[in-house]
DNA sequence: TAGATTGTTAATCGATTAACAATC
DNA sequence: TAGATTGTTAATCGATTAACAATC
């Protein structure tokens, strides 16, 4: 649900004001972050808002405008520092914050997640796991036990665990995302394929796997 | 990469034409599809744009308008009927089609691919594991025997294999899809975290996981 | 019939792309 | 300096929401 931000039309010209950022900027900053840190390891130092563009097979204008409502990164005339870039565009995503993260659900999705390598290269340490399954309760996967979901709220506050991910099957996700907010977390990342309520303090993504496979059958079912 | 549909503005009034579907459009059929299932399961025979929408957290103007660039699904005053409707935009997605899916790449995320219940539920038939590593070829998964990755082109042939979906590192993640679409495959569902080039005959859909934690990340760390 | 709800056109809103002055 | 490239405003494009006639 499409949480409406109240939009300033009378926004002072060039004061450190937030303007509002859409969410389409958003979800384009990760691809960013990513880009910069594979043009680092090429040992690349400079960068184009057009090569940028042609790496992410987006407009360069649009990577501009995307940048630059965070601030001014760039050299006129030269392009992006890409270091310094990649740092900006990290801080913005705040994963120098490093936020302690948890995985609820330790099926075979949510063990592919807890030993998804990704997540650590972004800073996220995973702290917790937990399951329902007295035969899954005590192993470990990716040198992290895995807990009775009865000591959730006690182990999310224990650990600091400001994101739960929940990998539980549907039935049971709704019930978890209560007690995740219960137990004090800042925002959950939902896999279950279900319309998720949350209060409206606490941020949810939810991520829909077979969407993505009935849209290529669209596809394909026309050509 | 956005393929740009060529667009009509001179389109005749009320001929069975198609007109162009918005990408947004078509990514909320699989959500309509799997309400109007649930529905179904309820024993709801009549179901209102309002209803569905108050299910999905979408406007029903929003829905009425999805469904009508498809057709006249509904009765004035009275609503849409479940089932039909279900079947029409289960059709409409392709899903009667029952495509012939493969997963290249059984690690983690592979092996969870492998056993996801919803794919089978939408229709699909998982009918070929792929994967390069010796202690992993010749296992099953979820019924299913790993093949050889070498063999790729021949079982994308022999068992009329549509769509291939690619949870391989990200360094072999292109050379899979070069195979697959030499091997002719329609389609590619893509999960490793790289700008994927296919030609343009080649439906593409690429799923990226980081994306989701980060943009959790970036509203947490604001608020 | 009266009330309800669709299908569709018009209005609004938001996001992308184009254009260009600023400046390295 | 001349050439290149950013940052930003304006124009365009596309998607959502509002309004309402049609009709069950």
């Amino acid at each position: 649900m499409p949480v409406k931000t109240p939009k300033r039309r009378t926004r002072s010209k060039q004061s450190a004001d937030k303007a509002v950022i859409s969410k389409a900027t958003i979800d384009r900053l990760p691809l960013y972050f990513r880009t910069l840190r594979l043009a680092q390891d090429e040992g690349i130092d400079i960068i184009s808002s057009e090569d940028l563009g042609r790496r992410l097979g987006f407009m360069p204008e649009q990577i501009r405008k995307d940048l630059a409502s965070f601030g001014q990164f760039g050299k006129k005339g030269v392009g992006y520092y890409v270091n310094e870039l990649k740092r900006n565009v990290g801080s913005i995503l705040g994963l120098d914050n490093h936020w302690n993260i948890a995985i609820i659900g330790i099926g075979h999705l949510g063990a592919a997640l807890a030993n998804y390598q990704n997540f650590v290269s972004l800073g996220f340490n995973l702290v917790a796991l937990f399951d329902q399954d007295p035969n899954v309760i005590g192993q470990t996967v990716n040198h992290v036990k895995v807990e009775d979901i009865q000591r959730l709220k006690k182990i999310v506050k224990e650990r600091n665990i400001q994101i739960g991910i929940i990998a539980v099957p549907s039935a049971f996700a709704q019930g978890v995302a209560d007690q995740l907010v219960e137990a004090g977390v800042r925002g959950i990342w939902n896999f279950a394929p279900i319309k998720m309520r949350v209060p409206s303090s606490i941020h949810l993504v939810s991520e829909d796997l077979s969407i993505g496979l009935s849209t290529l059958s669209y596809h394909i079912t026309r050509m």
